[in-house]
DNA sequence: CAGCATCCGCTTTGATACTG
DNA sequence: CAGTATCAAAGCGGATGCTG
């Protein structure tokens, strides 16, 4: 493992993570839980498979990663974040709040896997009314569906898709994002291709309390 | 330049500061302020100076660094973190903080930057008697001294020395960023090579309030 | 001297093929 | 499924040279 040999706590932090591939690897854990070997290389389109082993081996010895032989039904081992590997969501997070100001100008042809939206989502919405009954949106694109719910004021996301959910939207990623934060109203959305069915103010009361056509400058909660 | 191709917010900020070295020039730019492209070789030992140039253009072209021409004293380019790129600092203080539970087992044989005890500092110092005295430590380790003072609460860390400190330490930055951030008592550190003169109980003023012997595994605050 | 650009040997990566 | 093996291309580190 090559190492900048600083004595400052952020160098020594990209010892361990700042190597190509490295954060990304952690984004699967986190969001995915733990997984199989084929998981994080299918939620890590682009990396060669030596380079994942590779990347699991080091994240290993650092403590941040465990392997886990999976008991008869699954009978394969699994990769997990220890507690150490789990300390590093905030900072990911911070990365990744800075990173959603970037997401409009992403070439249409960019990879996408549904779980991604995970971190967008649970960061910029929120119920603007707690107290109503549960409700679920159901979303469509790139590949495998995705589920937003929203119970007692908490706002979630899971794979899967549900029997009769509030909203359904369904197309391209960029537009669905730009949707779901408010970004692109429906009806614009609508036009440029999203497809929805089922009851539009699911998703206005998902919209964080400063929401409007603010384009900011990235706000800091 | 090279990109994940994801469509994902953390993917899309490590296109921009994920290659090697650009989390450290920004580290330089947001500690030191506007800095001259010889200040941050110095603060970047390691570097290759091609590297330092190409990554300058590439911040620079990202909109994250400007460039500047200095008036006639200095007579020379100053490079300066834009707004956007100021905006990356919370999410590279998360990644120093994490980094901070290896700082113990650092090799001795570090680089070392007095400005470096920036982040740290001001992370885990806190003044414990906020209308006391104006105080000020003189640090000396690794190169130019530096200053931690507090003033009416607030600590403060900048490069200089001091007339009258109310506590000189000195010795090699392991066991003086130890002493700091009170890992090692004060007599523990003097035992193993640390100098220091004046009054010991400036340093405990300034220990956070949960400091003890607690080893700990990262208290979030 | 500050501020790079160029050249070169070495390491890391990316893509694909192959194996238990 | 879960990797290892191979190899060309790109990136990096170090040294040196050029320019105002």
């Amino acid at each position: 493992v090559r190492s900048y040999k600083q004595f400052c706590s952020l160098a020594k932090t990209l010892d361990v993570i700042g190597e190509r591939w490295t954060m990304l690897v952690l984004r699967e854990l986190m969001l995915r839980g733990a997984s199989r070997y084929t998981d994080l290389r299918d939620g890590l389109p682009g990396i060669a498979t030596n380079l994942l082993a590779e990347r699991l081996r080091d994240l290993e010895q650092a403590g941040l990663v465990a392997r886990e032989e999976a008991p008869p039904p699954v009978a394969t081992t699994l990769y997990r974040l220890t507690p150490r590997g789990e300390e590093l969501r905030p900072a990911l997070v911070e990365l990744a709040q800075w990173g959603m100001a970037l997401m409009p100008d992403a070439p249409d042809d960019d990879s996408f896997r549904g779980h991604w939206l995970e971190l967008p989502v649970e960061l910029h919405l929120a119920d603007r009314e707690p107290d109503g009954p549960p409700m679920t949106i159901e979303v469509r694109t790139g590949g495998a569906p995705m589920l937003i719910e929203s119970v007692d004021g908490a706002v979630r996301t899971r794979s899967g898709t549900a029997e009769h959910p509030d909203l359904l939207i369904s197309g391209p990623p960029k537009l669905v994002l730009g949707t779901l934060i408010g970004k692109v109203g429906l009806q614009d959305a609508a036009a440029r291709g999203l497809q929805y069915e089922g009851d539009p103010s699911a998703l206005a009361r998902l919209q964080p309390p400063g929401a409007a056509v603010t384009e900011a400058a990235g706000p800091r909660p």
